[in-house]
DNA sequence: CGTATTGAAACGGTATACCGAATGAACCTC
DNA sequence: GAGGTTCATTCGGTATACCGTTTCAATACG
């Protein structure tokens, strides 16, 4: 029997805590994370340090100084704009290039869209926004719209969990928008679905 | 004085010469990249080739086995499909957020432009509209944007060398199309700018 | 002849060590 | 006292070594 192909690699589980760290805003942004000093809290060498520094520079939660010096990226209104004018460029293509080939179950979007109505937090219906739009990107079957929509994830996250630890986000409001906006965008992809046969 | 910051490091002098490996086809698509011959190769050790291995899966021009190893990447078309797909939607993206806000030189366009009119082979051509969509990216003012679209270049320049390498691509059209698009979308350009002072 | 087994070689993940460069603070100069 | 210099420390880039896993081909088995 073949076991699992990945039996925990320390530079994986390095960047799972240091990510778990950042977004947390438990490591302030533009502090320096130096690999020696990291790889002593870990209790790991400084090779699967530097992997995982890589890996949450390509998800945009840390940025390297020109000598090479990792840092918690601190985010300006201007990355914020960037941001958003990614997003409303690549989840519209998403939906149309889904809409048409859309193979998966539906019900994985009526699962979201009703735990978002239940949601009571504001991190929650967040988080559960920019998981129903990753659902619409993996529809998508586009491999490489998906890649470039999770780079810029994790900077979403770091940024909407910044706004919200400062009381910037607003439950209410942020909560009807994104279930009135979901609603729509899952009736037009069950207008374009074939009738199911059944349960 | 300061000196250049940035004394020509081993693992981006490896990458700049795989990446020439790759792209002139002199290794196949598939061929495996081992660390160790890599870097017995290059006269250089294992971990700045696991830093240009890493470097160059972002440019697509390499990817991952589930086990870690490097393989070339292998184009299917359905890769195309979706590489023009995003092309698509990146590039006027782009164009309408580098119109209003043009700042640079729209010198650099017409040089270009002017190029590509004296290009005479069909690499050349193709060199060159993807330097012009770049210069368009760098124009953007999105940073972001231009990061997305620099991760797709790589496997534009792939599949266009292997294209022109098995004979598939016609220079006259290509050439005609390319400086027509080119053309017109620098006269837009220059109907949103403000008079030029003088020269 | 096709299939399972096994064992050696190859490969990747990680630890450790060394070195030059960058950094920052104490020190000196004016 | 302000600005430049020096020097010890810190940090990142790289080389080397070790180990478990993967790979693949030779071999044994059906």
């Amino acid at each position: 029997m073949n076991l699992a192909p990945n039996p925990a690699f320390r530079s994986d589980s390095a960047a799972s805590l240091l990510r778990a760290e950042i977004l947390s805003g438990a490591t302030a942004p533009g502090a320096l994370l130096a690999e020696s000093a990291v790889a002593k809290r870990l209790g790991v060498s400084r090779v699967p340090v530097r992997e995982a520094l890589f890996a949450l520079e390509r998800e945009g939660l840390v940025e390297f100084s020109p000598t090479g010096r990792a840092i918690v990226k601190a985010l300006t209104p201007q990355d914020f704009e960037e941001l958003f004018v990614l997003r409303l460029a690549l989840e519209p293509l998403a939906s149309r290039l889904a809409a048409p080939a859309l193979k998966v179950d539906i019900s994985r979007f009526e699962k979201n869209l009703s735990a978002t109505r239940r949601a009571r937090s504001v991190q929650e219906v967040t988080r559960l926004d920019l998981e129903f739009h990753q659902l619409i990107l993996e529809a998508s079957g586009n491999v490489r719209l998906l890649k470039l929509w999770r780079s810029l994830r994790g900077e979403l996250e770091l940024w909407l969990g910044r706004l919200h630890r400062s009381h910037q986000l607003q439950t209410k409001e942020t909560l009807n928008e994104t279930v009135d906006a979901h609603q729509s965008i899952v009736e037009a992809f069950r207008s374009h679905l074939p009738q199911p046969a059944n349960a």
